[in-house]
DNA sequence: ATGATACCCGAACGCTTGTTCTGTGTCAAG
DNA sequence: CTTGACACAGAACAAGCGTTCGGGTATCAT
C-alpha cells in the first residue's frame, strides 16, 4: 500500500519522465509531445504531465518553450541521471603516472561528475563495438612515465572497469612491490604474468604469480589532442 | 530575369531548407515546423514548404513522421551537405605510413565523402578550443612507422590542411630527397628545419632550409581504439 | 478533526501544426 | 499557340498539442 513519501527530490516518476524523453528523442530526433510523454510513464491526465514537468524545469533538469510543440529540451544537468544524446560523457577521475595510485572506484556509482567540467564527450560510434558505455571513466597521464605504452603526457586514456583481463588486452596495473601504476598488454604464461609494452622496440616485464599485481580496468580508448605547440 | 533552371537535382532553396532544419535543431533540440520553416527560407504558404519537404524526402535527406509536429528528420546523407549535430564527421581519406605520398586534396571539397563508412564522428567538444572543422580529414596509419610520433599501427591521426606551420606544431610532412612521410613536430631554426620525435628519447632530422620539405597538413588528434586483443 | 501538501483525473479552450485543394504565372517542348 | 511540368500563393480544415481550471484522494503534521 502506502507510498512512500519522497519528500522534496527527484522520485522514481520524476526519472521515468527523463528517461523516456531522452529515449524518445534518440530515436526519433525530437522531444515527444505532452501526451506522448503521459502514454509511457503511465499518466492519463496532459496536466499531471505538465506538473511533473514544470518541476523537472524548477529543478534544472529541463527548459521549456511555452506554447510550443514539443518545446521540451534536456538539459546538462541530466547526463548526472541518464545519459543523452549520441555522445557519451566521459568523467576524467584524475592523473594517471606511475607514482602514484590509480583511483579506485566504488563498483555502482561511478558516472555523476559533480561539475560536468572534468568530462570529455566521445561519440557513441568511436567507442569499440557494443561497448556501452556504462562506468567508463577517464585518467588524463601526468608525465612522460607511459611513453613504453605509445602514450604522452597529456594524453586521455579511457578505461573499463575491470579487475580481470584476458590476454593481449591492455589493462592498467598497480604493482604494489614496486608502488608503481602502468599501461601494459597483459599475457599470462606459465607461473607469470607477462605485461608487454605497446612500443614494439621495448622489452616486457614479468611478473612472478606469486608476486601481487592488481588489475584496475582495461583500456578502451586513447586520445590525444594536439591544442598547443610543443615549447622546445 | 529568368530564374536558372536546375533540373532535376538539388536547388539552392533545397539547400536552404536543409541548413535550416539542421541550424534549427542544433540550437533547439528539436526540428521546425513548417511554419517556421518557411519563415527563414522565405517562403510564404505551408503548402509550398511542403512541396519542397516532400522532394527532399524522395531524395533521401530526411524522413518525415506523417501528422506528427515537427516530424522532420535530417538523415545520414544530409551529412554530405551540411554537417549535423554535435559530432563532426571526418572522414577517413586513407592510410598514412613513412612509404606512401600523403594525399593530396583539393582545396575547396574536402568533406563528402561518398559513403559515410569511411568516417568518423568526433563530438564537437572535443575539438582543440575553436575549431570548426571545416576540412578536416584523418588517416588511419599503416605499419610501426611512425612510433617515433607515438602513433601505432592502427591509429587514427586527424588532421587540418596546411602547407605552412609554426614552431612547435605536429604536421604531416612528406620529405621527396627520402621519399618518405612523417609527422613531427616542426621547428624553422637558422638554415634548417629541425623536425622533432614526439616521443622525447628519439633525436630530431635536420632537413636543410634547401632541401625540399612539403607540409600536408598539422595533426590536430590523434585516437587509438583498443579494439581487438594484441596478437602475440 | 483539520488543514496543508503532494499527487492525480478529465474536460474544455484555443493556438499550433500538418494536410489538402484551388489557382496563378513562368518556361520549355511540341 | 497549346500543353505540361514546375515553382509558388492562399485559404480552409482537422488533428495535434500546450494550457488551464475545477475537482478528487490520499498522507501527514497540527
Amino acid at each position: 500500500m502506502m507510498m512512500v513519501r519522497k519528500s522534496k527530490g527527484i522520485t522514481d516518476k520524476h526519472i521515468k519522465v527523463l528517461e523516456f524523453v531522452n529515449e524518445y528523442q534518440l530515436r526519433n530526433g525530437r522531444p515527444p509531445s505532452i501526451r506522448e510523454i503521459g502514454e509511457k510513464v503511465n499518466i492519463s491526465s496532459t496536466s499531471v504531465v505538465n506538473y511533473y514537468l514544470l518541476q523537472l524545469e524548477k529543478m534544472g533538469y529541463l527548459e521549456r518553450d511555452n506554447r510550443v510543440s514539443r518545446g521540451v529540451r534536456l538539459t546538462e544537468k541530466v547526463n548526472q541521471i541518464v545519459q543523452t544524446g549520441n555522445t557519451l560523457h566521459v568523467p576524467i577521475l584524475g592523473p594517471i603516472a606511475a607514482g602514484i595510485p590509480l583511483p579506485e572506484l566504488q563498483p555502482g556509482v561511478s558516472y555523476t561528475t559533480d561539475s560536468e567540467a572534468d568530462a570529455i564527450a566521445i561519440a557513441r560510434s568511436l567507442l569499440p563495438a557494443k561497448e556501452k558505455g556504462d562506468g567508463l571513466y577517464a585518467l588524463q597521464v601526468q608525465g612522460d612515465s607511459m611513453i613504453d605504452a605509445m602514450i604522452n603526457d597529456g594524453d586521455i586514456v579511457v578505461m573499463k572497469p575491470a579487475t580481470e583481463a584476458r590476454n593481449g588486452e591492455m589493462v592498467a596495473v598497480w604493482l604494489p612491490n614496486n608502488n608503481e601504476a602502468t599501461l601494459k598488454y597483459f599475457f599470462k604464461e606459465k607461473d607469470r604474468y607477462r605485461l608487454q609494452p605497446a612500443n614494439p622496440t621495448m622489452k616486457p616485464i614479468y611478473i612472478k604469480k606469486t608476486e601481487p599485481l592488481e588489475i584496475k580496468g582495461k583500456v578502451v580508448m586513447v586520445i590525444r589532442r594536439m591544442d598547443k605547440p610543443l615549447a622546445a
